[in-house]
DNA sequence: GTAAAGTGGTTTATTTTATAAACCAAAATA
DNA sequence: TATTTTGGTTTATAAAATAAACCACTTTAC
C-alpha cells in the first residue's frame, strides 16, 4: 500500500534544494543557502549527497578570486523528484480502505 | 520560503500510520503492522513517539488472553497532519521565483 | 504433560542521518 | 597590518530510524 519514499529526497533540506532546482536552470551555492535558510556546512554535505546520487551536478569555479559553486538538476534528478512526489501522494490522500 | 516540516510527521512509518488513522476510527497494532509493512519493534517505537506527542492515543487491553493495542488519532494529531500536508506543498509545487 | 513454535508486543543496541561546530584560504575592510 | 567577511569543506556530535534481542503468554505437536 505505501511505497517506500526515496530516502535521499525525503529529507527537508535536500527536498528544498531539489524543489528549487526543478524550476531553475542553475543555482549558486549562496543562493540556495539563502533560499533554504540553511547553514553552509549542512548545505555542503547535502549537495554532495545529491551529487553523488547523480541527482544534481556541481560545477566548482571561481568568480574573480572567490569560489563559486553552481548547481544543476540532472534528468535523473528530475525523474527521481517526480517519482517521489507521486509516491508521496499515497501518504497524503488518506484513502479509506 | 520553505516552512519547517514537523519532524514527527516527516518520517515514513509515522506518516503512514497517521495517514491510515486519518481515515479510520481506530486501528489495531497488528493491522498497522501489516498495512505499513513494518517490524513490530519499529512500529512500537514510532507509535510511542506519536502518542507522547499527543498525536494518537494508545489503548492497551486484552482480547481473550492476548494483548491488544488499539490506536486512535487525536484532534491534535488531525490538526498536525493537515498542517504538515499543507506545509509540504511548498516543497512539491516548485514555484518559480 | 512438556518441548517447540507462534502471537503480540517491548526494550536495548546498532547504524544511519542530520546538524552543528570547527576550520581553511583568500579577500575585503578598518 | 590586524580583523572581519566570503565561500565554502571537514570533522564531531546529536538525534533518528532500524534491527536485534528479549519477554510473557498461548497454542500446537508429540
Amino acid at each position: 500500500m505505501f511505497k517506500d519514499l526515496d530516502p535521499l529526497l525525503h529529507a527537508q533540506l535536500r527536498l528544498a534544494v531539489m524543489s528549487l532546482l526543478m524550476s531553475l536552470e542553475s543555482a549558486e551555492f549562496t543562493f540556495l543557502k539563502e533560499k533554504t535558510n540553511s547553514t553552509a556546512g549542512n548545505l555542503s554535505v547535502q549537495l554532495d549527497k545529491l551529487a553523488e546520487a547523480g541527482y544534481i551536478s556541481l560545477e566548482k569555479t571561481f568568480r574573480g578570486k572567490k569560489p563559486l559553486t553552481t548547481c544543476r538538476i540532472t534528468p535523473k534528478g528530475v525523474a527521481a523528484f517526480e517519482q517521489y512526489v507521486n509516491d508521496l501522494k499515497q501518504y497524503l490522500n488518506h484513502n479509506p480502505l
